[in-house]
DNA sequence: TTGTAGGCGTTATCAG
DNA sequence: CTGATAACGCCTACAA
């Protein structure tokens, strides 16, 4: 591989010329210019990132850690990201954290022995103390899908509660008394501000949920189906459910199904997340959308505008869930 | 951030010796080791991968380059390279391609700009000679999802051409002879492949289908949708719908249930792919699997074993499709 | 406008 | 077993 060096000596200039026209900053004569350029692409040279990035202590790359790398939810996230640094000609270096502390740690440490200048972070494990003390390093971070007070300005958040009271609210508003819940695991923030969103809605009316009407998944498809099968088994009725996100409803839909259930008729079924297939389930998935492609895009812009100094640009820091209806859910004719 | 020379300071020995402790080679006297290692952790020193990677020339990175960072599909194909990868100890930094030339050239340049120790590849459009150039410029890398002949050692491919033998063998086998297609764009080796399997199978038996019968669609779940609504207007009838993609299926399954069609009653549909929630479909779609995550690891151990010269690995390059019968298919009435 | 030289944090080759 | 010291490829004052 060619380096700056041989560029130099078969363009007659020094390093310094070189790099200048690589990096467009000094002043270079049109002449002199156009040397370089051309021993440039005679050599077919390529400048070494990893050079620049330990001489000028800058990578030019942003580094994404999230829980899994498959999965339509954290697929967007990233894409989203990817998309808004990509025009403003950064990279990204994705990283996958699996929800448990040593791994998360272990992926912030890469990302930063890889010079990113800031970190986009979706994280499940790791703690505030943590995060807050690697703010206090200086390292340029934003966090999504989590709310941290002395970190707000840092943080891109949705109103999970919001969304959660949304679902079942709607459940509410139609009829439905017995309402079941397959909620996601509470040690993840977003799945208990959601199952208060769940319980804050009848409250609000005096209605009363039944307890036993809440089964514990891990926000993957299968626990969907666990979940209902549990749910079906308990003799508690109900006549709609709520799921916490969409890949566990659809889930509890197949299994439904199975069992040669009518649906929406004898199950309303509403989700969370808004992911790209749930209007291609039968029936089209009724559910809260959160809009995380908006949200990553807004997190590269906040590192764009922090980091790069690139102007105007507004930030908003939390954002808002709003029900999609579809027909997965139907009035309870009871 | 504490730098190797802090550690080397404190711990009262050279530079190369913190260094030697540091990659575990060289002999380091273990009361050397020890202080060492205190003085590391006492200055929270983590080493400075892009440093490390400038002097030895290695990065312990793979470079991974696919169309989209969102979707089943690639979802699989990183998740699986990325376990492989992260369990030797090894990174992976993502990219994406975006079924153009100029984007994936743009990003192999990024990768390599990054020092990669390999890379691995899921292209759309860069030619095959690009690639042979690449490999004799000496740098390792893995194609997947295309059969280059003389890099044929470096492919991890699938016999797209049997699987869609397969799909369509199946329904002729039940007694379909009307039967649609959805196709994937024909400038996709896979498309191409897949589809001269769908023709070959009725041929084989003397039994001719209509031209009339191919939609061309692009992979996305819109334009499955978009096809079977062109296909159902053209006047030509059909019992059953092959897509060339378990997204086009459920696109196309969206727009049947719209239209009031019973499914599978009908209108037979089967897929391609075998993506995960192809088995949430409902009915639960009939497709043909598509092992990306073993060949996503594969990939990972065929640069273990040739540029970490990891012992004990078995490589196979070509992968075989199979049927998945589940029940969006039925036998032809007629 | 251009060139010189020191430095970024490591590794690796020598001697000792 | 340990320590100097020259790379690695590039950036960036500082000089000229």
């Amino acid at each position: 591989m060619a380096t700056i060096y041989d560029v130099s000596v078969l363009a007659g200039v020094s390093l310094a010329t070189v790099s200048r026209v690589i990096n467009k900053n000094g002043n270079v004569s049109e002449k002199t210019t156009k040397k370089v350029m051309e021993a440039m692409d005679s050599l077919g040279y390529r400048p070494n990132a990893i050079a620049q990035s330990l001489a000028s202590n800058r990578s030019n790359s942003i580094g994404i850690l999230i829980p899994e790398l498959c999965g339509p939810f954290f697929g967007n996230l990233m894409a989203g990201a990817e998309k808004r640094l990509r025009d403003a000609n950064k990279h990204v270096i994705i990283t996958a954290g699996h929800s448990n502390e040593e791994s998360e740690k272990a992926g912030i440490e890469f990302l930063l022995s890889r010079n990113c200048d800031a970190l986009i972070l979706h994280l499940d494990a790791l703690s505030d103390d943590y995060l807050e003390a690697l703010c206090e390093k200086g390292i340029p971070l934003v966090i999504i899908n989590r709310y941290i007070k002395p970190l707000h300005d840092r943080c891109i958040y949705l109103d999970n509660k919001t969304g959660g009271y949304l679902a079942t609210k709607e459940l509410l508003d139609l009829g439905h008394r017995k309402i079941a819940y397959i909620a996601g695991p509470h040690w993840k923030e977003d799945a208990k501000a959601r199952f208060e969103g769940h319980t804050q809605a009848p409250r609000e009316t005096g209605i009363k949920l039944e307890n036993e009407l809440v089964y514990m998944g891990d926000f993957k498809q299968e626990s969907g189906t666990e979940g209902l099968k549990t749910l079906l088994n308990s003799n508690h009725q109900f006549t709609a459910l709520v799921c916490a996100n969409d890949e566990m409803a659809s889930g509890a839909m197949a299994y439904a199904r199975e069992q040669g259930m009518q649906l929406p008729e004898e199950l309303s079924i509403i989700g969370f997340d808004n992911i790209v297939y749930s209007s291609y389930l039968f029936p089209a998935l009724t559910t809260i959308n959160y809009p995380v492609e908006e949200m990553a895009k807004m997190a590269a812009a906040l590192i764009l505008k922090e980091v790069y100094q690139v102007k105007g640009l507004k930030i908003s820091n939390e954002f808002y869930p709003t029900l999609i209806r579809r027909h997965s859910v139907l009035p309870e004719k009871g």
